[in-house]
DNA sequence: CGACATATTGAGATCCATCAACCAATGTGG
DNA sequence: CCACATTGGTTGATGGATCTCAATATGTCG
């Protein structure tokens, strides 16, 4: 999993700077405070959002509950995926967990900065990858272990989430009841 | 969904001849008999197979038990794709569950050829997005519902698995055990 | 027909959800 | 600074979903 965020490491470190300051170009600095949202459902995700601090969760609204798929740390990318590629309404929505800097940048820009400077397409295409890796990794925990094995690995792997977000949200993203959640952290 | 296969379509029908070519260069035909491994667990994923005939299933070996992560069948592209894109060893096998004909695409002689058509990136791009759309929704079917009603989803949205495959893989892929599928079917 | 793979059914145990009550910490208006 | 509401978390009781083990049935193919 690290060996791919190595992998856009190096690859933006051997970027030429044209392409650096293309990217730069497009991108705006904002910020959003605690409990705003970045993205509603319904509406098209037209920004991808490049943390520089803070914590966003990204949820569904899934009859009437919260269902939470991913939270979002200092750079990470935080994007509805398929209403940003398509430009289409998203299902998701994008809210700030704590006051929140991010460097977005709009869509149409991207596509079109990626026409004259064809590196960004692989830099995409790096990005996309790496979130299938984290994809194809959450989709196995859930098909192969219990609760209490799927928090245990949240423990081990991303300690940052336990220590920073409220059991409600991470029973939702670990897809518990936040009682089962409660129970789990009494038995260990 | 579709829409990420019209977008692969739709570029297919726009790509130039070239590079069309360059790209049936590279491919092999091949023949896999009935229960044959295309790739085993801890072997290199070296190729994209793309099925001309015949259904491949792809699964993990967890705590002895198979875990079946995907089924492919005309058209689809099999593929262990951490193991492939990283060139790494693989977690999963990809096993021919019927005789298969599938055209190979060898990952060195894509990497090649990507450098000198770079419309292959971009195809690159597109599967690989259409691919994270796929893993987004199973994973939500997986955090959203329970064992019956993935099961009523998989019969509206993919008859075909139903129709072709065994129980015992089906279960799997649902991540139910096969008793408990037996008596889902049983009571709708 | 016999043998092996595939599927169904039953019984008991375990995991987890739901509903409800309760508790602790924090914040707010007066 | 107090009274009270709000948020976040715990605990208990009960029921439903699903697992496991075991027995039985059905299907398929040599």
């Amino acid at each position: 999993m690290n060996e791919y965020l190595l992998r856009i490491k190096s690859f933006l470190e051997r970027l030429d700077t044209d392409t650096l300051s293309a990217l730069e170009d497009i991108s705006k600095t904002k910020t959003y405070k605690k409990g705003e949202f970045l993205l509603r459902q319904d509406e098209v995700c037209r920004f991808n959002f490049n943390i520089e601090e803070g914590i966003l969760r990204k949820f569904y609204l899934n009859d009437g509950k919260e269902l939470t798929t991913e939270f979002f740390f200092t750079n990470d990318i935080a994007v509805s995926f398929g209403s940003y590629s398509l430009q289409k309404p998203s299902k998701e929505f994008i809210q700030a967990l704590t006051d929140t800097v991010v460097s977005q940048t709009d869509f149409t820009a991207f596509q079109n900065a990626k026409i004259n400077y064809p590196k960004l397409i692989e830099l995409n295409l790096l990005f996309t990858e790496y979130y299938i890796m984290w994809l194809e990794n959450r989709l196995f925990e859930f098909h192969a272990f219990d609760a209490t094995h799927r928090y245990l690995l949240l423990i081990k792997d991303q300690p940052h989430i336990v220590q920073n977000i409220p059991l409600t949200y991470i029973a939702s993203y670990l897809g518990v009841s936040l009682e089962t959640l409660s129970r789990i952290r009494s038995k260990i």
